[in-house]
RNA sequence: GUGCCUGUAGCUCAAUUGGUUAGAGCGCCGCACUGUGGCUGCGGAGGUUGCGGGUUCAAUCCCCGUCAGGCACCCCA
């Protein structure tokens, strides 16, 4: 008896191993359009390097465990730790910014739900060693680029932008003080699912006249005219309005109640949903200037997101815009009878060789069901090979799609099946 | 970690208020079809009804436990 996989770890049969596939050549496509280089690193790390600094979220739900040398490890739960390690040994002799993107795969002991596993691949791009706002612009700009080279538009996602500054600023103005600001940040994080508990939390720290104005402050009715509000003299309205030179500016919902949980945002914070909200957040990111001297690596301002595979996946599925399984063979070779094998063998590896995908019958069959299979594999060209045939210095060529047949000598049967399946392969979608 | 809901063939679902040997469609395999494909017809394989226990003459159905999945919390990548 084979026992189950874990709970909240996948299996990636063909089927599913091509949309992950496909995830990964956009994110890394897109990547490149923005000139940032691939880095990777340890899937399994030292404890220490979570519970030092990261903030006790994440450690909470640690999958860790002791080695066989005694060793406190855990598997990763995040990227960013690893990346401040290797940018700390290196930032002094590298060019600024940095840009930098990874797809670990990432770790968390925690229920499982739809679209959150206890395991999964996540993008992350980081701009490293840029103070400016146009950093800002830039790295939610690639973002923004992931959902269009996926084929979504700004009516499927939406791009909900903060900033903590900003949100700070704007709390001081309501009289409250500095050392109450993550309390009320926490508050304002929860405003939207449980508004009740919000309101608990402020009334338990604050008066009544400012946990209105919190709630004034963070109201939707609200929102344009608070935009408006912010100054393009600001680092957060500069971004704004560079997004909107960017033309990203229809994706963008400026909302104050995005904080995002993890402490270490300094600045910008930001996340995509889905235009339906129906699934959790695709993507989330921010500034974190403080991080990487606090880490104890080099101290430089820097800005980042991570984007799961999962809750993508589910919204790409939803809109049909996942991959269909391809063809995942150009030509298959059908002999007629089992003395034809031997020729099928020696055509077969020489279309391989020509760097056609080739099939053939591993045991005998008749002709029918070998084009069958050829048909189940998506076969675009099939060659049959009889007694006759081989008498004549012969195949038979068939184009599966058109439903065509001719006879090819055998010597040009190479060249002439390239031309072919290269032509139907720059007009076949998916192929 | 907490609460609620759901587990029947590879997939989607049936099975009379507890009643004989748990069925169907799709898919898979075979045959009609020994030199020509997607159709059609016929046939076959595939189930400890998630698992364990209990109640009962009798359990897919009721009860308990457990595991897994979904939803909501918690938390957030």
């Amino acid at each position: 008896m084979i026992s189950k996989g874990l709970p909240g770890f996948r299996d990636f049969p063909p089927e599913d191993f091509a949309l992950r596939a496909h995830i990964f050549r956009v994110w890394r496509e897109v990547a490149a359009r923005y000139g940032f280089e691939e880095y990777d690193g340890p899937p399994l790390e030292p404890l220490d390097l979570y519970t030092a600094k990261s903030g006790d979220e994440i450690v909470g739900q640690l999958y860790n465990f002791v080695d066989k040398g005694d060793r406190q490890v855990a598997l990763r739960p995040e990227m960013t730790p690893t990346l401040a390690r290797m940018v700390g040994a290196r930032a002094n002799g590298m060019k600024k910014p940095i840009r930098w993107f990874s797809i670990p795969q990432l770790f968390r002991y925690e229920r499982q739900q739809r679209g959150r596993l206890r395991e999964h691949f996540q993008l992350n791009c980081d701009l490293i060693g840029e103070a400016g706002p146009l950093a800002d612009a830039e790295i939610i700009a690639l973002s923004i680029d992931m959902m269009r080279g996926f084929g979504l538009g700004p009516q499927d996602v939406r791009v909900r932008v903060s900033d903590r500054l900003f949100l700070s600023s704007a709390l001081r103005q309501l009289g409250i003080a500095d050392a109450m600001t993550p309390l009320v940040f926490q508050a304002i994080d929860r405003i939207e699912k449980n508004a009740a508990a919000a309101r608990e939390m402020l009334d338990a720290h604050l008066d009544t006249v400012t946990v209105a104005g919190v709630f004034r402050l963070t109201d939707p009715a609200h929102r344009a005219e608070l935009r408006r509000s912010i100054s393009a003299a600001t680092h957060f309205g500069a971004a704004l309005n560079a997004l909107d030179e960017m033309g990203f500016g229809e994706w963008i919902d400026f909302d104050p109640t995005i904080v995002r949980g993890l402490a270490y945002y300094t600045g910008t914070v930001f996340e995509l949903f889905d235009a339906k909200r129906t699934l959790r957040a695709i993507c989330g990111g921010g500034r974190y200037d403080t991080l990487l001297g606090s880490l104890g690596g080099a101290d430089l301002p820097a800005l980042g997101f991570g984007m799961g595979d999962v809750v993508l996946g589910e919204l790409l599925k939803d809109r049909g815009l996942h991959p269909s399984v391809g063809a995942s063979i150009d030509v298959f070779v059908a002999a007629v009878t089992p003395a034809d094998v031997e020729h099928v063998l020696k055509l077969s590896h020489e279309l391989r060789d020509a760097g056609l995908r080739v099939e053939f019958a591993l045991n005998t069959q008749a002709v029918g069901k070998q084009l069958n299979l050829a048909n189940a594999r998506g076969a675009r060209l099939a060659v049959v090979i009889g007694p006759d045939d081989r008498a004549r210095g012969e195949v038979q060529l068939k184009d599966l799609v058109y439903k065509t047949q001719e006879a090819i000598t055998d010597s040009s049967l190479a060249s002439h099946l390239s031309s072919l399946v290269n032509d139907s392969r720059l007009t076949t979608p998916n192929g």
